[in-house]
DNA sequence: AAGACGGGGAA
DNA sequence: TTCCCAGTCTT
């Protein structure tokens, strides 16, 4: 984009902040994370969580692990087991496994204090480059450059037309994503420098926000409520007449993989009080008989969904090395599988 | 750069 | 049924 010869159908940077920010503070949700009593710690838990999981499915989990465990001094306390019964069904346990080294972490490294600094955040587990900027930025102000699919796809359109971007982030996303800050974060996304007014930073840590929401309610992925957007006058991707994504979404299969199967066994192991006989894990009569025998109503239906799948012996017998490799099960002395003390 | 990794609700 | 979701890590 030329400063000499700019596109008349590219908004200003500014009037597209200024108009989101203004919608944000009439129409975004009261999500508890976003208290201004919310602890660095909650935030960072509740950006974990949501990795590639909505809102309404996080909450309640996020509201019960802030009563258990209000600091990372006490998750990191708790056996790695419970960690994961407590994960429940968010999917993606080894997220929770991650976050439980994380709170370790904080506590041996970090004197049990969430790091401010995106690459100390960086540096511990489970934080990739967007939730190091969500928590520099939402849990400290900083104003770094928060950059999730959201954003992407909500500059893509009113920007560049785009209907959809790319499967992952380019760094050329980035960059412009930078640049749309009102102010703009050197190249460590530190905000030391003195040329921050508290404006600039409050503008910034808003439109972070502020953009990440809009895509979420208002320019979702697919049927986006272009009447209800705060930029419909000017959005590039509205002025083109809402051309079609150039690429075909990847959709990922269910039905039959590994991370169905994976999936099924953790229910097992988070419903059984104690460790599971491994042929009951690992082969279908196994967990067939084990389903006819166990009189808790959970367990048992646990392991039925285990049963029905289709997956062949030895498919199972793979996946329960995969978890146990991934530190999600182990298996005892007995030859029975466990979640991890 | 590509693939692995869960699960549920909406269209 | 298919698609989508506040990504990270490994190869």
């Amino acid at each position: 984009m030329s400063t000499h010869n700019p596109n008349p159908t590219m908004p200003s940077a500014s009037v597209v902040r200024a108009r989101v920010n203004e919608w944000f503070q009439a129409h975004g949700r009261d999500l508890p994370w976003r208290r201004p009593e919310a602890s660095p710690w909650s935030i960072l838990v509740s950006e974990i969580m949501l990795q590639q999981t909505p809102v309404v499915r996080v909450q309640p989990v996020w509201e019960e692990w802030m009563r258990r465990w209000p600091t990372p001094h006490d998750l990191a306390a708790e056996p790695a087991g419970e960690v994961l019964r407590a994960w429940g069904r968010l999917g993606y346990p080894r997220r929770a496994l991650r976050l439980h080294a994380c709170a370790q972490a904080i506590v041996t490294e970090h004197a049990g204090v969430v790091p401010r600094d995106l690459p100390t955040l960086l540096s511990l587990p489970g934080i990739g480059e967007y939730t190091a900027a969500a928590v520099a930025c939402f849990a400290y102000q900083v104003p770094a450059t928060v950059v999730d699919t959201n954003i992407r796809r909500v500059v893509g359109r009113a920007f560049h037309a785009k209907a959809l971007p790319g499967p992952s982030m380019t760094r050329a996303q980035y960059r412009e994503a930078q640049a749309l800050m009102p102010a703009h974060p050197n190249e460590a996304g530190d905000a030391a420098d003195a040329s921050f007014t508290s404006a600039e930073v409050a503008e910034a840590n808003t439109w972070n926000a502020a953009s990440m929401e809009l895509g979420a309610l208002v320019c979702t992925a697919r049927d986006p409520r272009c009447g209800e957007c705060p930029v419909e006058s000017v959005c590039a991707w509205v002025a083109a007449g809402k051309p079609a994504a150039d690429y075909v979404p990847r959709g990922q299969a269910w039905h039959g993989t590994d991370r169905q199967v994976r999936g099924r066994m953790m229910a097992v192991l988070r419903e059984s009080d104690g460790p599971v006989p491994y042929g009951v894990l690992v082969t279908r009569d196994g967990a067939e008989g084990a389903a006819q025998e166990v009189a808790e109503a959970h367990l048992r239906s646990a392991l039925a969904q285990l049963a029905l799948l289709g997956a062949d012996d030895a498919q199972r017998a793979s996946c329960a090395r995969g978890l146990i490799e991934d530190g999600l099960a182990v298996l005892t002395t007995y030859g029975e599988v466990s979640l991890p003390g």
